[in-house]
Parts: structure tokens; sequence; C-alpha cells
DNA sequence: CGATTAAAGGACAATCTTGTCCTTTTTTGG
DNA sequence: CCAAAAAAGGACAAGATTGTCCTTTAATCG
């Protein structure tokens, strides 16, 4: 229900709200989300269209958040992709009579109100401060039992990093 | 975020229950839905084959809900033809270590569990019987003012019917 | 039985999403 | 100024979703 996009782009998000104030490239940040990097290159740049990251060419350049995480929501994350489209008129043909909904739409359209309101309500900043010991983004190699590993502990493969 | 599909899907599973018990063919309900009917004979043979519809052949043959409308639900509609899903693992590579989701993923699955929840208790004896003056399904040229007509009015178009 | 009706199913086309690759532009450091 | 780094952007490919068309199978009525 969610795309792939989505899913890019909130990792994305998350990863460099735990990396700020620091510039991350494509590169690093598809390393650590293990996203498509070529992919993640356009997500990207909707992301920062959308203002919420600033891009910055060269060396020592990258991507990071434009404002702090704390005023960052998920629902600005996944709107700057892949929007969450709420249900204005009832989709059957013309119908456009205010916002009348049937009551399947009238359900449908509660719903999506809810994800909205959810996504709203949640900041980078409150991902990431979580009160859980898993931590935002897992899935790499850890030592067996801690089913996620922080961020920062995520490092870009040691060695070839700048 | 809902799929076309599910659309589709939820509005032939209200019409028919409007219509219960009485079969209708792909072609009353494609006209009354706005469906298009070639896809909506796809949609409706996965209804089927979900126990949603039952279908009958042959003259006087067609679709009608398989149980009563009071105790089928959106979510069983909506999981016929594509399935809400809930977020298992941590979506990132290996991490499948049991429901131990990160805050990020489990924010998202919260909302998939409202979505879930919502949909799951909302029957299509619900949806018919909202107290409300419009009622499920609209969109078709009407008196102008009211901004949905009953199903039961929308007949599949006098004079070409059965 | 035979004609008609309607679902089942297969093949295929159009479109959108996701993903890849390569070139161009901008920025920085030396 | 030059080389390297990194985003921007274009073109294109693969895959999924949506949509169309036609044939086959099953059911009903006369």
């Amino acid at each position: 229900m969610l795309s792939q996009t989505v899913e890019y782009a909130l990792r994305a998000a998350v990863y460099l709200a735990n990396q700020a104030p620091q510039a991350r490239t494509t590169e690093q940040i598809a390393e650590v989300t293990k996203v498509p990097q070529a992919y993640l290159s356009k997500v990207m740049q909707n992301l920062a269209k959308a203002g919420i990251v600033r891009s910055q060419r060269g060396i020592h350049g990258g991507f990071l958040l434009a404002r702090s995480s704390a005023e960052l929501t998920i629902l600005e994350v996944v709107n700057a992709v892949d929007p969450v489209q709420r249900i204005q008129t009832c989709p059957l043909g013309i119908a456009a009579h205010g916002s009348n909904l049937c009551p399947l739409h009238r359900r449908l359209d509660l719903a999506l109100a809810a994800v909205e309101n959810a996504f709203g309500k949640t900041t980078l900043a409150d991902v990431l401060s979580e009160p859980t010991r898993s931590v935002p983004l897992c899935g790499m190699t850890i030592p067996a039992g801690a089913a996620c590993i922080p961020l920062d502990l995520a490092s870009p493969a040691p060695g070839n990093a700048t």
C-alpha cells in the first residue's frame, strides 16, 4: 500500500536525520539504506525539489536535511515523492459536489485521513528518539539478538569511505 | 495508496450487497459502477476465488454475494484482490528477527494496522445502512443537490436490459 | 439437442513504477 | 586553471498494474 519509492525516501530521510547536520552522498545513503543507488538519486532529487533536503554538488557535497528533524514529518517526506491522495469527490464519473462522499468512499477517505494524520504527527526526530532498544533502519548483519543497529554504527563500508 | 483494483472490487461488492440476493452480470455491474467491463471480469474472478462472491454461468447467471453483507467486511474484499501488507520484518536485507521492527517501520506498520482494523470492522451492510442521505456509489447524472443516488435507482440503462 | 447467455481464461497492449546507465553541470581542492 | 567529486538530467529497460479482445467452457431455456 505504501509504494517502494516512499519506503526508500523515508529510509534516506531517517538516515540523513540521524547524520545531521552532515551531508551524505547518494552512494553512502544507498549503501546504508540498501536502496538501488541510481534510483535513489532520483528520489533524492524529488526530496530536494520539495525542500526536504538540500543538495550540494562537488567534493564534500551530498544531501542533508533542509530543516531540523524535529520539524520534518514523515508525511512531508511521503508527500514529496508519492502524495497521500485523499478522496475529494466520489470517483464515479462526474460527481464533484463538494465534499459529499458516499458512505463507501467516506470510509475509505477516513482511513486515508488516519494515515495522513499519523504521518503528519510523526517527525523524523520522533522516529530517531523512540524509546526502544532497536533503532531506525535495521537489517544489517548484527551480533544476533538485537534486531536493529543504530544508524551511526552503520558506517558506509569501512576502508573505502572518504 | 489504494489501488484501482481495490476501488473496483469495493464498488462491485457494495453494488452486489445492495442488490442481494439477486445475481448481477459483469455487464450490469460494470455499467453501474463505471468499471471497464473486461477488467471487472478479472476482478470478479478474484472475488469468486476468495469466496466473497459466487459465480453462476449461463442464462440468469452472474455474480452474487457468497455471504450476507453483514458478514462481509471491506477488508475481506480488499484482501481478495490486493492484500493489505503489514510489515512483518524490517525490509532491509536480512533481518527477520521476529516482530522486532525498528521505530520507522513500526510507525508505518501501525498506520497499516489502523487501516486494516478500520476496514475489518466495516461490513458491506454498514456501508449500505450509513445514516445519511447520500448513498453508496455516486456520480451519475442526478437532480443536482443530492451528491449520490441509491444503487437500486441506478438501473443498468432502461430499455436494453433483460 | 441446440441456441443463447454468461463466466473463465488466455493472449496481448498500454501505462505506470521501478531500476539502470551514461552524459552534463556544478563545486571544491590543489 | 585543472582534476576530481558529486548531483542533475536524459534515455532507456524491466516489471507490475491496468485494460482490451477473443476463444472456450458451462449453464439454462425452449
